[in-house]
DNA sequence: GAACTATTTGTACATGTGTACAAGAAACTT
DNA sequence: AAGTTTCTTGTACACATGTACAAATAGTTC
């Protein structure tokens, strides 16, 4: 098992990723996939016996990848507000400019083989929860409006998270912690309680990053 | 051209849709579509001699039908924060509860061949404005916090609008109205100018329905 | 009801698909 | 360097796919 063989089967998962993201899993043929990584299909049987096989791996790749990133970004961040912040743009940054398996993934779950689903309905409701303990421990703490569905609330931000996927491109004009800050101004200053408000909404507005994105970082509004 | 022609090219039209939704259209197969339709595969062939003629005449219907819808509904309203509610609660209507055409169409859009998606990049385009205008005229009405990323704020919206088709059940516990009011009740109060607000937010939650939501009709708070 | 058109049926075909497998090449072990 | 394992290659096969088309049927028109 050498090193070579190893960076072989990096290769077929990448080019699966990226072709499963762009033509779709059932659109994408093993013979395809071979031949965007420089080889015949027999080589990507022999690392995948079969496609469902291939399908698992990239899976469990960006579950893992994306759960890391967003419980390493948290064990930084003690504020329930600002982990909901910096755990939305963790998972845009992985989302976006990650692995495609990641988009996959996201966006193409629920029409994933049913056996491949169920295997992984536990990882990522595991992933979904960190999202709900994020958002109840924003409530609890008393930074939310009370009486808000949470539930819907973390569906708007999850849903909103993986659309930014259909339209954002890489080297546009903003970047992923850009977006993911500016969301946050609008669920923020839409979910915060009263008092827990800036007083002068407009720059709360700056701070957050939703008037001028670059004055996330320094304070220059 | 009798009826009973019309109503089969009808019956191919929503078995494809419900087909093209649940499996993705490249998993789709014209024989599947037939057998949904309870008839053989020559016949579908008969009305749509390809697939993606076939596929063409569905993003036709869909995207009319909900061009049609959000536009009847503005017709109706007036106040811009309003029309934005309204046109948020039809759009959502049409792709949750109608027809399983329009889920394709905003779903799988990006994996359209490609020359079926030039062929309505400009309906789609024409869509997308009629959101941009009612977002425009909401900021040029005072309505909105000055300086915001409009762009970014309709596409937020669209995407929050789209994911709900995500995890949306039809019988479920909230109404597609219901879902919409309280995401515009999230973004409404993060996005209303300071003096529009009412001055007692968690009364303006109420009203928009984002705490109570059989209280958007009524007002019992 | 005869002539004609519209539609359905059943079958056929060329191509694409996932996957299997024997034989060869390469890499690793000792 | 010989032997053993790991991997690649090339080919093959059974089946599914989009589509074509002649024959059969149903529906319409005069």
């Amino acid at each position: 098992m050498g090193k070579h063989s190893e960076q072989n089967r990096e290769q077929i998962l990448l080019a699966a990723a990226a072709l499963f993201r762009r033509d779709g899993i059932s659109a994408t043929t093993i013979r395809a996939i071979a031949h965007e990584a420089n080889m015949l299909p027999g080589s990507v049987t022999y690392r995948f016996p079969t496609k469902d096989a291939l399908l698992v791996a990239l899976m469990r790749r960006a579950i893992e990848e994306v759960s890391v990133e967003v419980e390493r970004v948290l064990a930084e961040h003690a504020d329930p507000v600002e982990r909901l912040r910096y755990a939305m743009r963790a998972h845009l940054r992985v989302l976006l400019d990650g692995d495609d398996a990641v988009q996959v993934l996201l966006l193409d779950w629920h029409r994933l083989p049913e056996s491949t689903r169920d295997e992984f309905a536990k990882e990522r409701k595991r992933y979904e929860d960190i999202w709900d303990t994020l958002i109840e421990s924003a409530a609890t703490s008393g930074r939310l409006v009370p009486g808000l569905d949470l539930s819907l609330l973390r569906k708007f931000a999850f849903g909103v998270g993986n659309s930014v996927a259909f339209w954002y491109r890489p080297g546009g004009e903003r970047t992923t912690d850009e977006i993911a800050d500016a969301f946050c101004a609008l669920l923020g200053l839409g979910a915060l309680a009263p008092h827990a408000r800036h007083p002068d909404p407009i720059s709360t507005y700056a701070r957050l990053g939703a008037l001028d994105t670059s004055s996330v970082k320094k304070e220059e509004q």
